[in-house]
DNA sequence: TTGCTCCTCACGTCACGTGAGGTGGC
DNA sequence: TTGCTCCTCACGTCACGTGAGGTGGC
């Protein structure tokens, strides 16, 4: 019988690429080009292994991506600033962290949270200028089918 | 003394490409590949020219393929729904056509704009998803720089 | 006539897609 | 051992960018 799912070694290149909706060829290429970490060490020609942490990472990444509508390189800009506050949360987390180093991690974290909201909002917005613009044509054009 | 603005001849592609937020290249580009239809008539080597028409219809057309994200052959689709319904707009405004016909120009226009609105509220409330994640995160790192 | 923008090739680039040929782990 | 997925080149493709060399209109 079989222990219950014993914390698995990691998951398999084509399995990422499946869950997050991509392929193991966008995920080599990021990973060449050094948008993502060399997935874990390994010996050359033997499969890359991804944690959890991993997977969720690319997914963020793929997101934004496509809904930013970003080049790699902006891309990776973003990330480097959120690896950034990965480091800072760590270092949060450890003991013996002065009162006013803490809040200079939290204005660096509120910092980067902005940056990205921003680009968030003003798509939200122009998206929702072209729903509305839509609805309105849809409208009229509603209204004149009463009219018939 | 100048009359007041004669109506034009057109505008040169440098001045479409700026005034839309593009570059001439992607317009030619875009003629090229059939996704525009070719700027008026003109030698071979002469300068394209295009009327304020043209230019509403690049702005749609870039507009789409930003926000959405979608390639230039699925942006093509998009435009030649579009085409269609501006021909229908055309029959419409004629003389002497049919009630039955009228409704049946009226709901080609219907579902056409249902489908480009579906695809851009599926956009909303992705953007809307990625915003909220990013604000309770905000709020979060809000609280802690309270609780210092 | 002088600038400026335009024109048409045509090669370069970014972000992958797609085999080719071979090795590795349930 | 048999499949399957993985590996590394390496060339192809999509959507343009970027000169090269030349012509056209205020």
């Amino acid at each position: 019988m079989s222990a219950s799912a014993a914390p698995h070694a990691g998951l398999r290149i084509g399995e990422v690429a499946q869950v997050v909706g991509t392929t193991p060829r966008t995920i080599r290429y990021y990973e060449e080009i050094g948008l993502l970490p060399p997935a874990a060490e390994r010996e050359a020609g033997r499969h890359r292994l991804y944690s959890e942490r991993d997977v969720e990472r690319l997914r963020d990444a793929l997101r934004l991506k496509e809904l930013l509508g970003v080049s790699l390189d902006e891309l990776k800009e973003l990330l480097e600033a959120e690896g950034a506050r990965a480091e800072l949360r760590d270092e949060w987390s450890r003991e013996g962290v002065a009162a006013d180093r803490r809040r200079d991690i939290l204005t660096a974290a509120l910092g980067h949270l902005d940056r990205q909201l921003e680009l968030v909002r003003r798509r939200r917005r122009e998206i929702e200028t072209l729903e509305r613009e839509l609805a309105a044509r849809r409208a009229r054009v509603r209204r004149r089918m009463q009219e018939l």
